[in-house]
DNA sequence: AATACTTTTGCATTCGAAGTCATTATTAAG
DNA sequence: CTTAATAATGACTTCGAATGCAAAAGTATT
């Protein structure tokens, strides 16, 4: 009385008087199905509570209308809102998301064999570093990839992007504007192709409106390397007026450190601006001036991209990108250096 | 040269000059096969670049591999990490996380559809608040149920808890000692089930304190709810010197909207508790006072026990429940009421 | 009422691996 | 060297739904 009384389609067939083939297409629309076989079909099938086998479909048809979301869970504090937004916009395409951590207990060689075998309709890779190589093995395997946040060189494969470059311009603006002279740019970590983006655009900023050489610190995006790559640079240096952050919490651990350990205020002695948009910036002792991506618009073009390239593959990989919308919050003054 | 050009094992025991099904068991372990054949076919598998179809073992083993997580988006800001932890465990165990959102979009019903059809192993529900049916039609399909976080009254589900009244009363008890007189507390939202279980475990608690009739906010575990709804209460009546909150990040709304806009000095004036250890509270000018959940033991608990009963379905429903550990952060001090 | 045309239907096959069983190769024991 | 026991192998069937195709039923036209 196990797992063996699930009722298939020859179950229902049997019972309704029809072939199976017949109901097989009552559960397939577009169909050809007499409207009386289909009654007959469906209430039969109610009362046995038959419900098609997805694995078997699967089989048959090479769909398995599952798609595998690829994520390193510590690279970006967005990413559950993200995963959450592609899994309901997924869902309403009839795809499930089958989930992939990339991280340090499984390597990528182990998740991409498990691509393989799992039969997916397609991949979403969030920001996960991938070489180049790996996406052409995507390419080999026929399974389309569209990249979440990561700039592709070669342009093999689709991806969705937040305009980094744009979004940090209108940050150091604002800063500039303020009449700043004195920066420190905390990157992210140098492995992450994102945040080794978001330095070369702070770089390229801060460069164009007259302010070479500004010392980096590195960190690791998380709260607590904000508040350490801070707290070393402070020991043998003297304080900046502006700090440009590659994410919203390394800014919060900026903000933090400066406050409590080295007497600054922020805005008054220090300005700190973040990137992201995370929502716990609207946590009011922060109030972070920041820029915010636009996830909505972002997971939708994404999952729409995915979609396109398996149904009709040949089309070419395109690259979407998003201006970030900037968030003015209460971080940001005028310089003041402290002698 | 789409799809069809998937190497199946016939191609590889056509190539390797042996039979399907010994291709079959080379990639089965503790099957009989001899070193020679072995080798014969893995190194053909190789070159032609043969994995396994996991559909088609699907099929016959009448085994998805696959684990549904159900998780409703709001509920929880631990979920992330809680998903992440549950990932790579069952990973570990040759598991994969099928994802389902239980929001507004896609009702229960919807979901539970899918479930049936992708015939997943197992199922975890992450405090969705499932009534009774439902799990008993988890039942009805043989479909072993593990809750996260959710107390089921007829027990016929396994479930992994924190301790909530335990948890609780160390918190009330910390600020008993502190010799606080005006209590709040500040409830979740009234459908979840967690939500109620922590409000009674509160009232409880105070209750054994000699506190009676302490005043109820209700909030929908937000930081913006926490706010709000201390904002609505001090617009009528007196502070309070001790808040009981049922999550951190309305607890930590009601520190800001405390500090910000009633002048009221967290721990000095008000105290506060929260509920979860949230990472998010170690960020530095909250330092809330909370308990935190075993999250790494519960999860693995929660694989372990779901696997178990996936292997042996008979198996009684068991409940595992843990003490949290008590955070003692900055938001707790000596009663100190403003006439 | 006979013809042509369209819609329904069922049969048989397919997807790709795994399990059953009988057969053969290999090793161990006598 | 024979017999008994074990290991390895392949032919065939199975899982459950989808689909091409031909036959059957239904509809429209004259």
């Amino acid at each position: 009385m196990d797992k063996k009384k699930r009722v298939t389609s020859y179950d229902v067939a049997k019972a309704a008087g029809v072939s199976q083939s017949a109901v097989s297409r009552v559960f397939l629309k577009g169909r050809s199905v007499s409207k009386k076989t289909r009654e007959k079909v469906l209430t039969t099938a109610n009362e046995l509570g038959y419900k098609p086998n997805a694995i078997a479909r699967m089989l048959i048809t090479k769909r398995s209308g599952m798609v595998a979301v690829i994520l390193s869970s510590r690279a970006n504090i967005n990413y559950p809102e993200v995963l959450s937004l592609l899994n309901k916009r997924l869902a309403e395409c009839n795809e499930r998301v089958l989930l992939f951590n990339l991280d340090d207990s499984e390597g990528l060689d182990e998740i991409l064999e498990q691509i393989w075998t799992f039969q997916v309709d397609g991949v979403i890779a969030l920001a996960a570093h991938f070489d180049n190589e790996s996406i052409e093995k995507f390419k080999d395997h026929n399974i389309p990839v569209v990249l979440y946040n990561r700039v592709v060189l070669g342009q093999t494969a689709s991806s969705v992007c937040v305009n980094h470059e744009q979004g940090i311009f209108q940050l150091v603006t604002l800063l500039d504007k303020q009449a700043h002279k004195d920066y420190l740019v905390l990157a992210g970590p140098t492995e992450s192709d994102v945040a080794n983006e978001r330095l070369e655009c702070a770089i390229k900023a801060l460069s164009a409106k007259g302010h070479k050489d500004v010392p980096i610190l590195y960190g690791d995006y998380s709260y607590d390397s904000g508040k350490q790559a801070f707290h070393q640079w402070m020991k043998d240096n003297k304080a900046p007026t502006a700090v440009v952050c590659s994410n919203d919490p390394m800014a919060i651990g900026v903000i933090d450190e400066a406050r409590r350990n080295w007497g600054l205020r922020v805005p008054e002695d220090l300005s700190v601006v973040g990137f992201d948009g995370v929502s716990a910036v609207a946590w009011h002792s922060y109030q972070l001036t920041t820029v915010k991506q636009p996830l909505e618009l972002m997971t939708k073009a994404a999952v729409d991209i995915l979609l396109e390239q398996i149904e009709t593959p040949d089309n070419p990989a395109q690259l979407r990108v998003w201006s970030g919308s900037l968030i003015e919050g209460n971080t940001v003054g005028p310089a003041n250096p402290k002698t």
